[in-house]
DNA sequence: CCATTGGCATACCGAAAACGTATGGGTTGG
DNA sequence: CCAACCCATACGTTTTCGGTATGCCAATGG
């Protein structure tokens, strides 16, 4: 059956007569009779019942009445809830982060996007280093929220902004009454080191800064997480070499100092498959630009 | 937007391929490709990711799916539920009785009617006998269940029975210690007269009876009901004579003995407006002349 | 009693939409 | 590099729809 069909039938249901009817409906008469009638032969009954003053519906026609509106409705939904999806006005916007960027980005990108789309579903999941592509590509989360960026070729990247290096130590490390720390004095003490997630678990992110400055640093422990990094500096295990926003969740015992002639830094990125075209991913985007901005 | 549309939509989404949705559907694959870039240009955005491997919906899709579908299951049903009511399995039947004939009949025939169509929503409503015939007209009620007929042009009407007209009196009176009353003992006797509504409110319905025996009883008092007919019985304001059938009703304190010689009786019928074809109506035609033929 | 009016149904024709066949283009896998 | 697979496009044919003209029936009014 058609939905014109019960467009027609609704239209003539409520003018109570095909003449009334095809005039709202701005068609001349006898197709709209035409039209009803074939409706009637689909369901094999009479849905009106024809007076000399118009038409009458059914009991039959009665029943068909309700579902039909209600399926008219409904279909006219769909389409808008498809428009509204797809121009951002509605869906679900689901945001990876990895939590080194929790505490400083978070508590100010949640109230800012549920701001600017009030009418989609937000949701937040932690990406560990290890499994944050996967959950991109297979499109657990729509964008996320990285550091560094992810590197892959179906993934699309944009900076929007960076956060130095700075060392983390034990409250009472000699290191910590400098207000900052040359690199010089870094040769030679243990290093907490996290892998970066292109060079493998064997390596660490803060290798190429190490080199150029010539420091040696032996690797104390290698670690997952930013957490367990700060554990381990705070058991008096070695240093960190963590980017600045890490001190937001650092606990009592752990002091952060900059590094002296290192403006080395680390990237906060936004990532998402390429072929994702949701208008939600620009919307984030602005976001989050806007936020870590004002860091 | 076309019904046929969306259910090319949703085959495509469930088979997630252009080609085996068509097969399904028994067409060729053009064309199905085609109506669903229709449909796609008429939302105004895409609905589906084309991969190499088929087609995946995109979040728009996703939110049309769901509607689509309801759409799409809320007009077949739509179609069906009228098939249904045409048919006389669903639907609704309301039945008008007259209260003379609520305790010997409806007992029975609810269950009956309960029995024959399940699925048809009864409902019951007692008729007076000045709006019975108003109430089959402007459809109130679908049947009535008359005692006697309605007399009207538009109204169809089927006899199925007949009660023979009964003496009702007081305990105590001295005819009822007969098992049968004489016609010629009632002369002289007051009575408590309810009108033939086809006779107007000033007339009785046992006047052609009783003149038939030449017998003349003055008319005590005028009622509308049979309640109040053996309401003033009950107070020796005079006799009535009513159907059998009331004798069910009949409170304490009142007897019927039939009427010797006197063969007269009361059709029972079932009336329906002439332009009412639903099928619940001969059903209930035979259910109601089932159990007046065991009374 | 006949004419007129109002409303739906039917007939026919032109226009639009959909379907099928043939074919192109891009990607995957051997 | 060729074959297979899948979707998109092009074009001719067929179905269906909408418009105009007209018929039929009942109710209304002079």
């Amino acid at each position: 059956m058609d939905l014109r069909r019960l467009r027609y039938f609704v239209a003539v249901a409520e003018a109570r007569s095909v003449g009334k009817a095809a005039e709202r409906l701005r068609m001349a008469q006898p197709p709209l009779s035409v039209q009803i009638r074939k409706l009637e032969a689909e369901v094999g009954a009479p849905l009106f019942r024809r007076g000399t003053r118009g038409m009458d519906l059914t009991e039959a026609g009665q029943a068909l009445l309700v579902r039909a509106s209600e399926a008219l409705a409904l279909a006219a939904d769909g389409i808008e809830a498809a428009r509204a999806v797809a121009s951002g006005r509605r869906g679900r916007l689901s945001v990876g982060y990895m939590f080194v960027l929790a505490n400083a980005i978070l508590p100010r990108l949640i109230p800012e996007l549920r701001r600017s789309v009030p009418g989609v579903d937000l949701d937040f999941a932690e990406l560990s280093a290890s499994t944050r592509e996967a959950r991109v590509l297979d499109r657990t989360v729509t964008v996320a929220l990285c550091m560094p960026a992810i590197n892959h070729p179906e993934i699309q990247v944009a900076r929007i902004g960076a956060q130095r290096f700075m060392l983390a130590m034990p409250t009472n490390s000699p290191l910590a009454r400098l207000s900052s720390v040359p690199m010089a004095r870094l040769h030679g003490r243990p290093l907490i080191a996290l892998p970066h997630p292109d060079h493998g678990p064997a390596s660490s992110a803060v290798v190429p800064l190490l080199r150029r400055h010539q420091v040696v640093m032996p690797i104390a422990s290698r670690v997952e997480t930013v957490h367990s990094a700060m554990s381990l500096v705070l058991a008096d295990e070695g240093l960190a070499i963590l980017p600045a926003c890490a001190q937001l969740g650092a606990p009592r015992g752990i002091v952060f100092r900059p590094l002296r002639d290192a403006t080395d830094s680390l990237d906060i990125a936004v990532c998402w498959r390429r072929d994702s075209h949701s208008p939600l991913i620009r919307t984030f985007l602005k976001c989050a630009e806007k936020v870590v901005a004002a860091l």
